[in-house]
DNA sequence: AAGTGGTCTAGACCACGGC
DNA sequence: CCGTGGTCTAGACCACTTC
């Protein structure tokens, strides 16, 4: 039997991927702390019984996920926790990161055929029905957005259920459709206050408001959900970090 | 001799490398096309008298580029081009995409020290000296947007040429200082038009305005440059992708 | 000097894709 | 079916960091 992999193949489950998600859940878990020494390449070999290739194999995937850094000469160690830049969150996930609970009043649930052009976003034919759904959306009891939000009334009927609007879309889809969301391209300008919008916002008219379109992909590449906000300005910044 | 390296590593350039370079050139050369298969681990192994694991390392290495994509029981070929997201750009790269020629027009030019707040975004004392430049930014004739940059006129001194301040300051800050840069950290929001801007950007007051200030970033992490940049909300929508 | 990651060998079996 | 990438072995020498 020249071929070890054969007996850890039992599980279907490749071995430097065990020792990698093993490592991981050990810093996620706290077990390990930013700075902390990883177990060496050579030592993961003898411990787990593999070859060095292969649990180098482990240390460079932890790395390309950003989880540990690599020095030579010096060993493998805990990266800082890093901070997640133009990450796609929910309304609620955004809140929450700054200490703020969110609520959301549903204005608008209904299904529609009138907007081709966003049909046409979601790559549906200009005739295809989509499910509306318009939310305030407030932050420490202060009303700051209006988001609209079109999707297939064909392939996600259960989410027209406006008792369940309030729970993230995101991960509704995740559970009841099993779609992963992936990412979102994004339009970003600047309008300003029509009578409807400054009143649900509590604004005066021609204040200026942070417009962005989203759409909003699957890991398949599929687009998914089309949302418009409007933010108001004096609430709401975005940070982004872009590179070079 | 059990080690072959040793023999290929007389230009002090790994070997896996040196493939790497060689098919990423081929790409970018156009001598390979978006679709066509690259050679295969075994093919490359014996074509440049390397292991298969050492083969293996320039296709992975590729790969994480983003220049080939890897499909098991095909091959690997050449990725589509890939659209860079998130990329930071200078005001003319960014029109250059469009196909449009930019223009500029320096409005302020001159050494200033009562604006702390941005001497400590470039984590200067209070007292630092600043350069200030603030330019009007045209596309297609049109002009669309006020820039104001502020940087350390101690350490770049030779920049406050106003002669040369149309040359992008990206490619000077390169050149003059050795200087690369590799982030920005943004905040974006919205306002709207005072009467000098509306007057400059030639629309009316309290037209809407995307608000953008950047915090430009070295490679070692030391901030270099503040931006802040108002655009005409319809002339400009910025663009971005964001992952979950 | 001892230990670390970086590179490399010369093979191997497997799962998968396209013909 | 044959060729592909995916995983893996049991070693090796080198350059580097730390002590």
């Amino acid at each position: 039997m020249p071929q070890a992999s054969r007996a850890a193949q039992a599980s279907s489950i490749p071995a430097y991927r065990k020792i990698q998600d093993l490592i991981a859940k050990r810093i996620e878990t706290g077990e390990l702390h930013a700075g902390d020494a990883v177990h060496s390449e050579r030592a993961l070999a003898s411990m787990h019984g593999v070859s060095l290739m292969t649990a180098r194999h482990a240390l460079i995937a932890l790395e390309r996920e950003g989880l540990v850094e690599r020095r030579r000469g010096a060993g493998t160690f805990v990266a800082p926790p890093k901070i997640h830049f133009n990450k796609l969150m929910s309304f609620t996930e955004q809140l929450a990161t700054r200490g703020l609970s969110a609520t959301s009043k549903v204005l608008t649930c209904k299904t529609v055929n009138d907007v081709p052009e966003i049909a046409a976003r979601l790559a549906l034919p200009s005739t295809a029905r989509l499910f509306k759904l318009e939310r305030l959306r407030s932050g420490a009891n202060e009303p700051f957005a209006v988001e609209t939000c079109y999707l297939s009334a064909d392939e996600f009927q259960s989410l027209k259920q406006p008792s369940h609007a309030l729970g993230s879309l995101f991960t509704r889809m995740e559970k009841e459709y099993g779609i992963e969301i992936a990412y979102a391209d994004e339009d970003i300008d600047a309008t300003v206050a029509g009578a409807r919008v400054a009143r649900l916002l509590a604004i005066p008219r021609s204040h200026p408001l942070l417009r962005i379109r989203q759409t909003i992909y699957s890991t398949k590449g599929k687009p998914i959900l089309y949302v418009l906000g409007l933010y108001r300005a004096d609430r709401h910044t975005l940070r982004i970090r872009r590179f070079r």
